[in-house]
DNA sequence: AAAACATATGAGCAATTGTTCATATGATGA
DNA sequence: TCATCATATGAACAATTGCTCATATGTTTT
């Protein structure tokens, strides 16, 4: 027979883990809201030319325009990377006449970096 | 005049940053390859399901089954996202008979995902 | 007010990504 | 060997993303 309902989720014969590791995953397992946020935050590390200017920012705050040269980019494109990274709070601002300078909001930018930094040098 | 070079990326009126901090960025902003290598990475941890399962391997190492029916996804999706973790080396895996078990591959992971949420919850 | 400079932003496009579906591979037991 | 279970994988599709181009906003100077 080995009939199979339609809405429930394949199931393997027997499962492994034990009971109470299900239970405790449950209670470890952060809210749906959470693991969106934390994967948003993620994606911002997940580009090259975002991770560039955090780097940038490592030795000194700069405006917009620095940054573009240093990183021969346009204006524009390093404007919307500072855009994605000033929502997500990696990077904080401030205005001086037309210049804007930007530099890194907090420490948990470096920390993050370094630690992938280290996994992907092993 | 004002004319502009159109080979050369657009340039500021004045540069704010000095000569010796330009010179710290160059010297200590990794490579190319390097820092494609660091987003590609953090690409891995830029999905909720991969972090789901990341954070039901740290209670335990599970086969790719059990993975399936606690996130309520089918085994193929969940089969995939475990490529993806086993090609940044996030998780490893033994095969016992019909049935492969992943875990985590070291503590990056943990200190990672710990750093992200730290971050979020602020 | 007008011109010039620094920055921000919206639309559009090519490239990438996560899932589903179908099917292949691999291992076990009858 | 054949059927079955567990896992892996390729193709396809919708959704997302990073850049460019054009233009808007905001500030200073004349």
């Amino acid at each position: 027979m080995t009939e199979k309902g339609l809405q429930e989720a394949e199931r393997c014969e027997l499962i492994h883990v034990h009971e109470d590791i299900i239970k405790k995953v449950d209670r470890t397992m952060p809210d749906d809201e959470t693991l969106y946020d934390l994967a948003d935050l993620f994606r911002i590390f997940a580009d090259s030319t975002r991770i560039k200017i955090l780097y940038v920012l490592f030795e000194s705050e700069m405006c917009v325009c620095d940054i573009a040269q240093l990183l021969g980019m346009t204006q524009s494109a390093i404007s919307h990377q500072l855009r994605s990274l000033k929502q997500s709070k990696l990077v904080k601002y401030r205005r001086e006449g037309k210049t804007v300078f930007y530099s890194l909001a907090d420490d948990h930018v470096v920390t993050i970096l370094a630690q992938g930094m280290e996994h992907i040098e092993e």
